[in-house]
DNA sequence: AATGAATGAGCCTTCATTCAT
DNA sequence: TATGAATGAAGGCTCATTCAT
């Protein structure tokens, strides 16, 4: 109805290579994930790829920012004005974990991406960052309540949203329960002690 | 007698293949890790390579095979006879971050090898199940001393040395004294309270 | 009245798509002259080039038969009614090279068609018969003064026309005094001397 | 029989693609000489010229190689020590005509090559360059019984060996006692007079 | 007339694998 | 065991041409 002024087709184009190689590179790999079967999978033909990417280079990298993007802008609006700072991690904890949990495939490639060396230091690329810095903003020093202490930025960041990160990456949800536990713990492990 | 002289250079050249696989599929990545590179590095011929190996996919887990076994060896003989379990816990952790730390080419071919989704269902597959079986086993229960909790398997091992492993691929090795107190907050957030 | 809005562009059109095959031929060499740019250089898009043209080819033949037509239509006037035969030899000699040196373009662009074999027996093909049937006419036999001698007709080509259009694509201009003399001397050697 | 030891079948093959390129060149022109009938003329298949040669380019950028040197070595050991400069001349051009006779399809994939584009300033590059330096060593100025006079180096070329190599592309060889003809009033045009 | 997205055959090249030696 | 030439099936990409708009 309205999709034929929202999506002219050409946006779905686009929108449909990039969705089939992220689908084709989580299901078989970087390696064996041919043009061939990218078009096929996007409806478009060989031809057309080139007239909207350069390259499957390209393309690949493309996915990648649209990734960063959207990791960029699910997990920096956690950061509310919570009264208290324990508050403000528990709530930033559960989102890094369903933010995962429901981008599995993109995380997957994002892995993949950077464990296969594709990494040319792109503006979109450290996605983590980001990540780590509005996190160390939000609760390193006695900001807000009194709280973190003097652990290694990167180590934090390992103890709490890469922790999060890796266990939506297990193959069971985790229930919201044995989630909020687990928050716990690690925000008594890394809080401030009087 | 003779076989000294002539078991060496085979073996060698078998161990060049694998060390080529392993060095170049981390130089480059999976994709571009051609067997001409392989062969070149290895100093065998394109030729005798099939010779070792009956296909490209067989060597690479060969590799795979290889580095979890290593891996097995070297982590599963950290649970010696400790007469508490919180001096255990802190023996294994640091032993996995030193491992992780000493074999980061290796690991890094493990992390591209299963983001690139090669996993076949081989005996040596899932080498982190090892892990977890035998951490389980010393520490879950009241045993040995009464320790930890409730915790779902997967989660206790992204806790333990799943962060440790996390930690060692960081850019910057951790002091020895980071390390520890990392380990002791762990350990304390895992721990069964009474 | 409208015909002369409209015309022009059309008109416009068909030539700057000729003269950027001419432009693209000459600066990269017929293989390497894809049709993309060619539309890009016309400004016109790829598609109408084919309202003009029934295919690349017969662009190129296009461009062909015009540089054939121009030369023909420079060159073939020279022959005015000169009193003496050496007179004549010495303008037509001039504007020989002239022609061609102001034309570097076109003729590099036909040097190129016909040592690639693009030759298909067009009607404007063989654009130096008429030359060489020109010049024949004009100076062979005792006709109109007493002049040419018995070498064939090829060879007499070659030591006159022929040899001003090489001269025209060295690389520095000749003086016109130099020009003058290699006229003369050519002249003497192709005069029938009594 | 002896044959079994020049040709190893390997610079067979080296050889057979080289032949098949200037082959395929000289019928169709660089464009239209896909590496696939190269390959189907050469005996080879498509993959193993790229044993021989890492690219196309570079299989017709050594063709041309080859032809350059053929050519320096057949032309300038014409230069005997003939005692007039009249009867060197006369060798020369007999032996120019004779050369580019011979070698048609070798002429004709030069033209194309240069006509086309292609030049980089190899080494073996500007071949005529050498020719004209041999003619002038030999025949400018008084040298050897006084003879050649003024005219620009280049002019000089066309108006020789130049002349020659287009004598030489007409369809019809031309008998002994033309070229002789042609030769004489050549060089009666060309040497000094007193 | 004009646009430029779309097509698909074909191009050059790479690469895992085989095989004669 | 060892070599490396040979194979041939893809692979990524280009390009003349068509077609809906």
């Amino acid at each position: 109805m309205t999709r034929s002024r929202t999506k002219p087709a050409t946006l779905g184009k686009r929108e449909a290579i990039l969705a089939a190689v992220l689908e084709v590179a989580v299901e078989r790999g970087f390696h064996d994930a041919p043009m061939s079967l990218i078009a096929e999978r996007s409806g478009a033909s060989a031809g057309v790829i080139y007239h909207y990417f350069p390259s499957k280079e390209a393309i690949i990298q493309a996915v990648y920012d649209r990734i960063c993007a959207l990791k960029r802008a699910k997990l920096l609006d956690g950061y509310g004005p919570h009264l208290d700072a324990r508050g403000a991690f528990l709530g930033v904890f559960a989102r890094a974990y369903a933010f995962n949990r429901d981008h599995l495939r993109e995380m997957h490639f994002l892995a993949q991406y950077e464990s296969a060396g594709f990494r040319a230091a792109t503006d979109a690329d450290r996605s983590s960052d980001d990540e780590r810095i509005a996190f160390e903003r939000r609760f390193r020093g006695k900001a807000k309540g009194g709280v973190l202490d003097d652990l290694p930025e990167h180590v934090l960041y390992e103890l709490t949203l890469g922790l999060a990160a890796r266990l939506a990456k297990q193959p069971k949800r985790l229930t919201r329960a044995t989630l909020q536990r687990v928050a716990e713990r690690v925000w008594e492990s890394i809080r401030a002690h009087d």
